[in-house]
DNA sequence: CATGAATGAGCATTCATTCAT
DNA sequence: AATGAATGAATGCTCATTCAT
């Protein structure tokens, strides 16, 4: 089941400051959501955020690592597999998409939005990367990958996965974001592949 | 000579505003900026500040409008010319990090960040990108190109081209942008090249 | 009892800055009295103010409208009263001094002043004429009252009216206004009423 | 001819800016009319309204100054005059209001609009007071008038008159003003005369 | 667990006024 | 005589956060 942890239960006030939390931080960012906003469209008091959550940047924080957590889950098997690499990247590519249709407010919030309290997420921010690097690692030992810097292959790779969720957000791409898997999958396979291997 | 306009001249009032602002904005977003902070940073009143711009929003978009039109002017060139396109998107990839290299807070700002005056902006914020897809038009009917949709052709080589200077942002790449030409500028070309044009 | 409305029970943080407000907005206008002031005044934080009003026009509408209804309250039983009208307007120029004796300056706002938001009040601010208007017809429909433009009629009523409370608070006539109900009564008869009447 | 001194000669700038702050302070009042608007009302910068005027207040007081003596000139000669009184009140109430249908801003900035600067206007503010004060008194010295307490007889009169411009500002009276004048000055008369005289 | 009142600092913006040129 | 730049204080309003109940 997809993204479990998330879709949690029953609707505790918690649960709904979350949700609410994303909704908005989705539509308009972190910074120019208010305490006040987060709790109207939660159906609480402002002071019942302050019952769940230390303060504002604690709640960011929480949610965060929460998605992350989600998003994580499921590639996490990815890395010791027997498929060859192509297949396991774009499998990688089909799951963050079908992340990204699930969630959308949830993936554009930890994926494609900057994050002002970047420096307090710790290495929270850089999990899904460095799960990806050493799968790109394992691809270039085992000769299949291209010998790249791998910080500059994860960046392009990356580059190019989030390309998509990102033009659909702007509306100039229509989704869902699934139906573009081969495509990108095929891209990132030129760019991360040795030649040759088409 | 590169970025004529922006580094403009006398250190008018108006020109420290700007320098200003688009150094907070490339490092904290417009919208946790206060008028407050980029009068001060400008070492000027506030009230100077609205001498200049109408109100907070004016001096955003005039501040984009101008980083844009400084960006594109030396790509325009690319367009109609004789070169294989090949080159000439290596060339786009060059300019573009040349830019970075050379204003890195003006190039965050506006290629980076996500704005939340967007639609205020009307068609200024896909010039650059209406520029490259008519490049990419191009390519695809002279046959050097893939021929892909080509929002999505821009879309990959936009996710490319812009994931390096995210990643030199961030700190986890190390500069200058345009050491980093030639490796884009093959990926992007694996991309949208035609298969067998290594 | 009289102005049971305006003279509330407890000192509850609205009461305070309506109290505060109407003092001010007597003294100085509305335009002139800033919300800092009227908090001050109230001796809360401005803050507050804006958990008890909407804005600053809020408050001074609030404020407009529940003096209004204070001061018609009385005068209403006027209108299908069997006695002479000439008895009945005298009593609404005693109610209407009696009112200004209470409460100088509820009154001074709201009849004396003019009001920049005037057009946001709607008919509040017509409720007293409209009253005093069939009054005035009662009366020339009865014959008791010459027959002149009720507009008028109404206009000179009133221009007596308010100029006795005007005087006072210019300090240019000793109070009570009460003390000159009988002037003003016999004043605005000889206006209103049939010649020969005396 | 009549009001003079305010229609004065060519466009100077002075003359601008006098013209331009009594149209705004008779629409909006003189304390939201900022010396900004009165300033690009008259077409010239800020600066130039302090080379005319020491501040803003000097600005009102200088023209408040100017209306009343205005208005006052025509006036003076009611005073000692064989006709009776009832005719020169008569024809007070006349000038009054053909001063008014020829300058509404300026007779409603002075007369109709209440003053922060009051008490810097010293005894401006009461001349007209005063000479009409003197009027009622010669006439009741002289048994035409009613032996009123004179502050009340003048206030008396003050409301009826000036309750005419009032409501045509309101639009809830049409003008002109002078087409009033008959039944405004029989009013005051039967308020102010001896009875008897009809 | 939950509320609503309360706070103080901060926001974007405009004010009346001055000064160098 | 006239301009446009500059200032510092004030404006109405919102913020994140706390606390008594």
């Amino acid at each position: 089941m997809v993204n479990g942890r998330l879709q949690q239960s029953g609707s505790t006030t918690r649960e709904n400051l979350v949700a609410a939390a994303v909704r908005l931080a989705a539509a308009q960012g972190t910074d120019t959501t208010s305490v006040r906003s987060i709790a109207r469209e939660a159906g609480v008091t402002e002071a019942m955020l302050y019952r769940h959550f230390k303060n504002k940047q604690d709640l960011w924080l929480d949610i965060y690592t929460r998605i992350v957590d989600d998003m994580i889950e499921e590639k996490k098997s990815l890395l010791h597999d027997s498929a060859p690499i192509r297949e396991r990247l774009r499998e990688w590519v089909r799951l963050t998409y079908a992340y990204y249709d699930d969630n959308p407010d949830a993936f554009t919030y930890v994926l494609l939005l900057p994050h002002s309290f970047a420096e307090a997420l710790g290495d929270t921010c850089t999990r899904q990367g460095h799960l990806l690097l050493e799968l790109i690692a394992e691809g270039q030992h085992s000769g299949e990958c291209r010998p790249l810097d791998p910080q500059l292959a994860l960046t392009l790779f990356s580059g190019l996965l989030l390309s998509v969720p990102r033009l659909i957000n702007e509306g100039r791409l229509e989704g869902p974001a699934t139906s573009h898997v081969d495509d990108v999958a095929a891209a990132a396979w030129r760019v991360l592949g040795q030649s040759g291997t088409s």
